[in-house]
DNA sequence: TAGTTAATTAACTAAAAGGTAAAATAAAAA
DNA sequence: TTTTTATTTTACCTTTTAGTTAATTAACTA
């Protein structure tokens, strides 16, 4: 398994419960419970997906009595962000365009050979 | 496993090898060999990170005489810029003043019981 | 046609992911 | 002090992932 930031990121949001999750702490910290309770899944599962999230960077906890709240840590997403803006200039081609930079790149490569 | 097209594409990208392969394409169309050719690995793992990157949609294939040509199809990282385009807000804030504005929200919230 | 090159498929393995039920822990409340 | 509430840990199971080697397919080349 690959454990550098960038992997460990996306690996953490490549599930739609995690991302849920995130999604309600943008409304501010919650509690496991409260976190838990739109999804059909035990306890248990959740903390396992809050301690992927948590190992990623994406959330922190804290403790208050006997509830442990979660709240967003979205640092990492700056490095998402980051690597994914390099691919903007890809999609805004358009399908076309792109096809015609590609070939041209690959004519260049063929030429150096 | 999560089978919705954003998970499909985050878990695509949470491999090391699999986010090379897409940036050497950043350069144009490459053969499976020029692909595999910077990685300590055998064909047919290269064969799989392909196969799980053109699932994902994150490349596209065609045939020319014996070698399969792969090319970057950048579309599925818009829905991912998008996904993350919403968090910006977030991480923009600093520190201090995320939690001043989590804290805000949680106040309303206990507010609203 | 025989051999080589490019890539895939098949069969296998080890580790990780994502879930469960039951037991344990920690703090609050009665 | 006993009980309840919130959460985690343990032990287990099944599926997926990421890799391997060996065999196969497909097309070019001598």
């Amino acid at each position: 398994m690959s454990t550098d930031p960038l992997s460990t990121t996306f690996r953490a949001l490549s599930d739609p419960t995690r991302r849920a999750i995130l999604a309600t702490l943008t409304t501010g910290e919650k509690t496991v419970s409260d976190l838990a309770e739109p999804f059909d899944m035990t306890m248990p599962a959740i903390t396992k997906h809050l301690k992927v999230l948590e190992k990623a960077n994406l959330i922190e906890r804290s403790r208050e009595a006997q509830y442990r709240p979660c709240r967003l840590h979205p640092e990492p997403l700056k490095d998402v962000d980051e690597w994914i803006g390099e691919y903007r200039k890809f999609w805004e081609a358009s399908f076309d365009r792109l096809e015609d930079y590609l070939k041209q790149l690959q004519m260049k490569d063929k030429n150096d050979e």
